[in-house]
DNA sequence: ACCTGAACACCGTTCAAGT
DNA sequence: ACCTGAACACCGTTCAAGT
């Protein structure tokens, strides 16, 4: 049905499958019986590529790790200034908070172990990466991650509303920028 | 072995041992079979109290958010002036949002239907809470409504980083208080 | 090398039968 | 009114057997 022709599967196929799956119904729709259904196999057949679920799981987030975080970062890096990188990065995150179903289903599915490895990883490196931002527009350095952190939160917090209450965030384009430029100031002295 | 005596069990008791799972091991752990077994009784007595598992978790999640959130909002109401029930919120905040193991197992949880309803009410109501304190301090509403926002984002954001990399947030109260001040000054003009 | 099909375990749900 | 025990469905996992 999904899969034309009867070529052979590859793991590659069943992480993106995997994917898909979690983006639209969340972990729980990451099931191996549905997923071989869709793919036109049999759950046997999911063996021999995965030792079991969570490393189905596990590839599917590297595959998205990969993807969407690393593309963030190299788009916002490509500005000079650092003032405008962070306000590059915040209007792109307040515009995109409430759009990736992956980074939100992950979210709410952050009590797996694997994938509370990744958020973390993911969380650190943004607070990094903000903090650095901070200290090279001349903030001290504790001061600087203290602040990232409040951003960092903001942004996770974004994402919490934009699943649990969405009307709650701002639906206009101006509202929208008053929201960005609030977030901004926010995080200078 | 946990229910000592052979009293018979009430709808109440299934509600705490499924609160007492949530926060243990997540939604996840509240699962009839193993809870019937800690109970001492038979999975198919759970149906003569529930309709189902779904029906469970709905009761323990509404005696969590009594008792829970209604307390926080009267014990910060009991100060008078606004702006220090503001700053009493976020050092409250600030100092349990990583002790809360139901809230954080409910914020990795937000995908499940019952669940995502609860953490609206509770969002919006902490926003218009919030709002609240900063109209009685002078702030025109539509501002006073997107700082809110940012203030209850900032606390989804923290619950948020507790869970996945809590070596992140502040661990001596000096820097806490840093946050407290940080986060507080954040919502002002 | 890759897949099938049957088997088993575990948990949700139903229900007839017990007290 | 409340509980038991057996039954069934669904999904994860294993494995012997196929190509």
């Amino acid at each position: 049905m999904a899969q034309e022709g009867n070529r052979k599967l590859s793991a590659e196929d069943w992480a993106q499958a995997a994917l898909n799956a979690l983006g639209e119904g969340g972990l729980s729709a990451v099931a191996i019986e549905p997923l071989a259904k869709r793919l036109g196999t049999t759950k046997g057949s999911f063996y021999w590529h995965f030792k079991d679920r969570a490393a189905l799981i596990e590839a599917a987030l590297a595959t998205w790790e990969q993807l969407g975080t690393d593309a963030v970062i190299a788009e916002v890096d490509s500005e000079a200034d650092p003032a405008d990188r962070l306000h590059r990065l915040f209007a792109h995150v307040i515009d995109y908070a409430a759009h990736d179903r992956v980074e939100l289903a992950l979210l709410a599915s952050a009590d797996q172990p694997p994938i509370a490895a990744m958020l973390r990883r993911i969380a650190d490196r943004r607070i990094e990466y903000v903090a650095g931002l901070l200290r090279e527009m001349g903030m001290p350095a504790a001061e600087a991650r203290t602040r990232a952190v409040v951003g960092v939160s903001i942004y996770h917090g974004f994402n919490h509303l934009a699943r649990v209450a969405p009307e709650s965030l701002p639906g206009t384009d101006e509202q929208r920028k008053t929201l960005v430029d609030a977030t901004f100031h926010t995080l200078l002295p």
